[in-house]
DNA sequence: CATGAATGAGATTTCATTCAT
DNA sequence: GATGAATGAAATCTCATTCAT
């Protein structure tokens, strides 16, 4: 009994893949029931003993990318004391995610936030939170940085703000990225951001 | 002899403007005919005169946004001279553009994004490419920067990559405030993303 | 005043014709009434001006080329006494009336006997007739028949299905030739077409 | 596992045979798919399952009436000598198809005719030429004509003509008779027919 | 009179969802 | 469970006709 329960889930991830695939190519406006199925190999009736309509994929991708992102940055996370080191982490944890391991989840991460920023059903707003994640995300900021202005080694400025830069400038230089892949690597892009960053916010020492 | 005599520009600039109010409330994929020629309080088949479908009115958004930012950057740009100054007015004006004038306009940029990233068909790339747009941008900046390296203000650096980065993070943090809006105002943002920006690539002073 | 109306006839027809020349690229059922204003030079309302709508020019366009066909047959075909010879002439009046006359008209026909055999409104059945047009070829063609019969050049027959099958091959020939114009030219047509039918139906001389 | 089996070419034909019906009746330009649908008893939707749309419909309703007849044509002519008595079978078969067995698709003739003297796209023309179609007949008949040439039965003739006029001829009758349907019956047609064109295509005996 | 911009009725077409097998 | 044939609601799109100028 036990086994089936599990099958049933390695199915739903199984169609939750395929679903990404055929959203980061054609968008999620775009894709279509049938374009799902036979990119998961099955039949298209077969998608909805597993989900209840295409916004439930959408919802289950979701929830899936960022309770494993949101899972990876918070062990890592907590491996280290040094702030700046700690946004360093958090670049590379999100430059790693959307680059490397999950390419095609970089590329819907527009469509995501295209429907984030929208009203929907209660329904949808309930699971499908991005203000949500995205608070989350900024509160776990705003500390790290509130230590760094603690501890003497950023100067003194409005976290919030601070936090939302540093999230909003990590999110859209990956979309710049996105575009046009061949301008600079992954390296280039963590490397040149925490230092611009870190330039930016650090304590300026009068000698 | 003489029939109704109607500015065609004019009246495709009126149902532009009426598509960009449903798209920014419901989103490009989302709006239908229909409710586009509600909002430009027309028939369903006026539209038709005017565009080929509603892909044909999304290019033209597009067209006739970034003809006016581009215009709008290009004449305030050339009136100054100090890099930092100029990229602060760079910053002004796409802020006011997007938050202030054009509000509507901004909740859209993210469709306009996600579309921007995919391939279409030949006659859809040709006219609505946002990768030529961003190149031309990053151009501009790379030039900016590539002054201020030269004249000592900012420091060495892949002004590739500072330029991307400076687009992506404006941006990013547009796209942030979009969601929350409460968090900070425009001139908040403004000045911090300034501060940030300039503090992080400028020449540090040896004393 | 009088001049008045006969500029108004004059514009019908110029009308008719360019609808007839519409109809016979795209047949009837493709051409809009767009198509028809452009050919004729003038606006899609002033079509209005001249007919209540596009059944309205088919049933003209029909009625115009009947009454004259049927003018030139009944004028030409009295100045003959020899049964053959007034057959001969029919022949040579039809043929020269679809492929040299009036070309266009014969890539309707088609389109024509299509509407013809179906059932339509009250209206259009009493103008537009196809069936009384054909009974009276028939009946004329039937008198000559007889009158053939009667004078011993024909053999004895069926005259009602003879004359049919007279107009019917007539007709029948002319739409292979609209197939195929490269076939057979009108002169074949006609000597050939009255060669072998009064062939057929002469009275057989026993010596 | 294994969802419901159906005949997909079974089921166009049920479909194609519906469009028939109601083509006959409307003629194909004023047939609507929701008119085919309700006459195949079934969805609108379920239509374009299995047709692009309503020429492919159309197409379809060729190939499988012109396959039909040709294959009829094919095997009855090929068990007969006498050139007379083919041309006769000929005459047999084509009344028998048009007037007898499958009695709606006379009435579509001349849409399919009305569309066959048309320039259409290269897709269509791929499948749906009627040229090739009376190419074919024509040359079938242009042997047999040859065939009683040469055996003494015909006088010397024009065979292309004479081929075209004894397929004009035949379509022209069925065309009358589609008009008139009280005028005469399939046995006087075909008698009739076969007796005044053999006549007017024998050799003469001189005696 | 002449016009063509505007219209909406009605056609075509798409596609998420259902359900019999 | 798995399937894909069937469906019709809802979308797109067409075009004959009207009517203000």
């Amino acid at each position: 009994m036990a086994p089936k329960i599990v099958d049933r889930e390695e199915k739903k991830r199984e169609i939750v893949m395929a679903a990404m695939e055929v959203f980061s190519e054609k968008g999620v406006a775009n894709t279509k029931m049938i374009d799902i199925a036979r990119a998961a190999g099955i039949g298209k009736g077969t998608i909805y003993e597993y989900f209840k309509n295409k916004d439930d994929i959408f919802i289950n991708l979701f929830e899936l990318h960022f309770t494993e992102i949101g899972n990876a940055a918070a062990e890592v996370m907590g491996r280290y004391d040094d702030p700046a080191e700690i946004l360093q982490q958090f670049v590379e944890i999100t430059v790693s995610f959307l680059i490397n391991e999950d390419h095609n989840f970089a590329e819907i991460m527009l469509d995501i936030w295209a429907e984030g920023i929208r009203e929907h059903n209660e329904e949808i707003n309930r699971v499908f939170n991005l203000d949500a994640v995205y608070s989350q995300y900024r509160d776990v900021i705003i500390q790290i940085l509130q230590d760094g202005v603690d501890k003497g080694t950023f100067c003194s400025m409005d976290t919030t703000f601070t936090a939302s830069l540093f999230i909003g400038a990590l999110d859209g230089i990956l979309l710049q990225w996105l575009m046009r892949k061949d301008l600079f690597d992954s390296a280039t892009l963590t490397d040149n951001f925490m230092k611009i960053f870190i330039n930016g916010i650090k304590k300026e020492v009068v000698k």
